[in-house]
DNA sequence: TGTTGACCTATGTGTTGCACCTAGGTTTAT
DNA sequence: ATAAACCTAGGTGCAACACATAGGTCAACA
């Protein structure tokens, strides 16, 4: 089949197939009479389990190191733990990263849902130049004493 | 003073100093002695504005607009509350992704724990061919008695 | 005085996972 | 014949920098 046909099967769109055919996820064969890339059901096993895989938060070079293994004989188990351990800290950070934001942003918004526009001219956006994080600035964080 | 200064100063690299002079964001004066980016006291008071927008989640092009408000003479404010809340929006989407990631991953771990390397021709990684999320798959929602 | 080392410059590339565009060739139906 | 719908390869764009290249500047020290 073609490209947008097995798109259209596995819900993604043709450009990530092609993406994942250019980086070598997939590998197509090229059909003598049309040049076209046929893929085979070997291929949609292999989007199948892409797709899986990117679900899980593996990068497409984890999938390209773990189908890299599996193809040179080894069980990639070993490997797939190891690398989710690693993106599971990532992932980890990431979620508490964007957890402080959010709450900042909703700070933010409060703050300025009750303090006025102020223009002054020695400022760009007073709104964001007078903001205090209520939870993370110093002066509201248990104690400290670094003088 | 110079962008190294500068960016010990404001506790970034200087990196990020020369991005943002790159993307016209500072506007450091050039001296005509050596040919150096000299920052002014004004240059250090954008940066830490930048670096306080950048925390509430404001992109350099966020940035970008507003200052440009501001230095028309326009009070900067109400673009600064309107876009917050667009970028909140984004936020609380990626918080809600990051989370069912993370929980994901989690559960992945859990169930490859206590399930062996399976080495399967038919298959590149059985655990990721075979992990299923107890969250998300439908069969397993609520109630379980699969085991 | 020569050299070292720490600073500076501009410009270009790499990162991630695609989406989108260009410019063209193929196939199918009307 | 022509339009619609598909296909190709290759390139660019995104975000916010980090890093590399190749070179110029400057102060101090032996």
């Amino acid at each position: 089949m073609y490209v947008k046909q097995l798109a259209k099967l596995m819900a993604v769109t043709a450009d990530t197939v092609r993406h994942y055919t250019r980086v070598g996820l997939l590998n197509p064969i090229r059909s003598e009479e049309n040049g076209y890339q046929e893929y085979t059901k070997q291929d949609q096993q292999r989007l199948k389990f892409i797709i899986s895989a990117r679900q899980l938060g593996f990068s497409l070079k984890d999938i390209q190191h773990i189908i890299g293994e599996s193809e040179q004989g080894n069980c990639p188990c070993p490997l797939t733990r190891k690398l989710i351990t690693k993106r599971l800290e990532e992932t980890e950070a990431l979620f508490q990263e964007t957890l402080k934001l959010r709450n900042r942003m909703h700070a933010a918004l409060e703050q300025w849902d009750t303090s006025a526009d102020g223009a002054n001219a020695s400022t760009v956006c007073s709104l964001i130049e007078s903001f205090v994080d209520p939870i993370n600035d110093s002066a509201n964080k248990e104690q400290r004493n670094d003088d």
